[in-house]
DNA sequence: TTTAATTGTGACAGCTTTGTGAAATTTCAG
DNA sequence: CTGAAATTTCACAAAGCTGTCACAATTAAA
């Protein structure tokens, strides 16, 4: 779920918008000014920034700005009726939309849901990902993550993973494996399956446990 | 005085603009679609330009969009209510200020006054840019920065490099890269990828971190 | 309980893949 | 046509993965 930023030094707003957000399954974090809000971009990603332009410290645009040097972010920015709007557009700021306050938060809902639907967050959708519990198999990437961490896999190690998560629930037997996964023409030893098997089960930490042995068979992933 | 050009398909707009500016002392010029804006644009040159969205031929949107390639003009957007709001904050583009449909004839001057009194601030043409960190790439004048310097990038180099990042996350193998970046005719030895990979990562510097091998398949994109 | 079969595991030599510098070749502006 | 820059190939170095083996641990059968 995408993750959204909150920016506004007034408590109340940030707490409908947060709750709001949060009903409609995002997750959120706060800022209460522009400073703290660079500072967190700087340290995690969020998918998008619903920003304030008058507050103390930083202001809205300047930390836009600020973000904008290094993220591409979209960005919503909330400001009193009239007041700032000249400033928006004289900035140039590379604004997604703007939401004139008091708002409705249903309609910023619906312009933060129109902003990530559009935008940069395209290639979100295109990632293919598997999940099984804390193990996130990114097929697209080739990347494996434990627990938000990735698991640094060795080529076989990802490819002994990425089909026996495919045939989940199916015993495979070491025949099996070795022809699917290293190819029908590989002449060696069948317990070259248990030392990959092996070396996968420790790159998967706890999530060994998926790997289940058949005595006699083979074996088989089973979540 | 200034010079306005105004673009609208309503020969009724154009008028009832053209008359308060030419009041003003303005010398004006009129366009009756995006087309014909960008020809007049490419002839002479203006101090701000007035243009309605919805056009015939080409919209306003992308007449702007094409006329910022070479020109740093202001722009002042007109449109009908709400309709194309979205529009204008989608596709971030340079736009000065927005009056809505219908107008004052008076408000539109006194934010063509303002916008021209703001000088030719508008420096700040709208340029495509990704950024990653202080990785910067400006798609519409294939120049890359690193840190705000300029990295002298050879033509594979940048176009290796803008092939990744518009697949950031998805692991690429060095056919596709073949076929894609150098085009489906290329009979050549695969680790000519990895050349040009080694001299992409020389030419970024610290920022080659986000450029990812991925053994026994390939390279990735990954910020 | 013993025994035999099967699976788990650590170590490591050899192999495959990738990184890199340099030379050969191609491209292109002048 | 010439020379500089870009591209490609090549060979070797470096990195790191694989497959095998020996032995330990586990399981099932007798």
């Amino acid at each position: 779920m995408p993750k959204i930023l909150i920016v506004d030094d007034e408590k109340m707003i940030r707490n409908v918008v947060k709750e709001y957000a949060e009903f409609e399954g995002y997750e959120t974090a706060e800022a209460e000014n522009g400073m703290e809000a660079v500072e967190m971009c700087r340290k995690q990603d969020f998918d998008i920034i619903v920003m304030d332009i008058m507050m103390p410290r930083l202001d809205g645009y300047s930390a836009v700005k600020e973000i904008h040097k290094t993220k591409q972010i979209p960005v919503i920015m909330l400001s009193a009726r009239g007041e700032e709007y000249d400033k928006l557009f004289g900035f140039e700021i590379g604004v997604d939309d703007y939401v004139v306050k008091p708002f409705s938060p249903k309609e910023l809902l619906a312009r933060i849901k129109a902003v990530l639907k559009r935008g940069t967050s395209a290639d979100e959708t295109k990632i293919e990902k598997i999940k099984f519990e804390g193990l996130e198999i990114n097929v697209t990437g080739r990347e494996v993550t434990i627990d938000g961490k990735v698991a640094q896999l060795t080529p076989k190690e990802y490819d002994l993973l990425f089909y026996l998560v495919r045939n989940k629930g199916i015993a495979l037997s070491r025949e099996k494996l070795l022809e699917e996964v290293w190819g029908y023409d590989f002449y060696g030893d069948d317990r070259t399956v248990d030392t990959h098997i092996k070396m996968l089960r420790s790159s998967l930490g706890e999530y060994r446990k998926f790997i289940v042995t058949l005595r006699g068979m083979g074996y088989k992933f089973e979540a």
